[in-house]
DNA sequence: ACACTATGAGACATCAATGTACCATAGCAA
DNA sequence: TTGCTATGGTACATTGATGTCTCATAGTGT
């Protein structure tokens, strides 16, 4: 079925976002809460979605993207090292909630090639702009690159963490990562 | 039942060390799963758990007390700010498989108040290290409280995270946990 | 040896979610 | 208007996990 009327499309975001939202919430929910959350009917999501899985890594594969538009800008600029980092988690903070479910999920999303292809991707990028950080002296060499990584990676889920719980916004969330991440908390 | 007999205990353990390694790999496992692995039968899983909320609840509630196991001899040795925090990361970086299926399986956990007491109150002894670390000059005082809590949560985390993909050990991961918490990446 | 207790195996009922099929209706494009 | 397409609603079959129950067997403490 190609479901390209206008209707399909709407229906088809509405249920996209209504994962998002109702998954967030509860990510043991069953697809006929998405569907009555999304105003539409458990059968109009069989019709877009072949099953529950497919559903889920649709959602982390539109999350992925998000991600990359974030990041598009700030390739743009051609930043390198710290700033480039610095950036990046600004760029990120604000995707808070849009990931938040996906790391209950997570097991789910990865069965999808596709997925794990984008995210490892994404990974490799992040090691790279730390490798450049490291040769421009912004970067303490005898931590490895794959501790950094990990250890950015963290962070960024720290700050979501910290703005879905609405104890911070996601500028202070950025802010706070960058100060830690490069002058740890030493008084 | 009172499931007194060695037997009983045999089986309890199995059981408990099946659910982590299970859950472990795989959050949806099912109960069938984890009884095949433990080498027992499913019926008499449900001699020990009435049901799979309370098995998993069970296996967090021995994390969480394998947890303020491995803090004690820090308290007993009544370290304060930094040096507390060090020995902090230490003591907890080996608990890493114990504790990684734990994250995908949190929000069924949660649902059990004795849990959520408990983390909360390690949540708040965490917190009363930072204030100290604070008061004693070792911490940075313009970055909140809550911030840095979350922080060394993810440290840790993160820690696991190579742990368990064999990427580091425990004794490096928290070397490096403790040198970017208080120094950063910086070079 | 004896009484007791936990176990394994399997049958069974239940339940919730999944996925399919059909049909009348309403929106769309020409 | 007319033919096409997506939809809602509902009924239905299927599946997989859950939890209960029983009984013969084997381990345990005395």
């Amino acid at each position: 079925m190609k479901l390209s009327d206008p209707r399909a499309n709407r229906s088809r975001q509405a249920l996209l976002s209504a994962g998002i939202e109702v998954f967030l919430v509860n990510p043991h929910a069953s697809l006929t809460e998405v569907a009555a959350f999304a105003g539409v009917g458990r059968a109009t999501l069989y019709r877009h979605f072949e099953t529950r899985e497919q559903l889920i890594q649709e959602l982390a594969r539109e999350s992925l993207a998000m991600t990359d538009k974030a990041m598009q800008p700030l390739k743009a600029q051609k930043l390198k090292g710290r700033e480039a980092i610095e950036a990046m988690l600004h760029a990120v903070m604000p995707l808070a909630n849009r990931f938040h479910f996906l790391l209950s999920l997570w097991s789910i999303a990865e069965d999808d090639p596709e997925v794990t292809d984008i995210y490892n991707r994404q990974l490799d990028e992040m090691a790279e702009l730390v490798e450049q950080g490291k040769k421009a002296g912004d970067i303490n060499t005898a931590l490895t690159t794959t501790w950094i990584v990990t250890m950015i990676d963290c962070l960024i889920y720290a700050g979501w963490y910290l703005v879905r719980d609405n104890k911070c916004d996601a500028r202070e969330a950025a802010e706070s990562a960058v100060q830690t991440l490069f002058s740890g908390i030493r008084a």
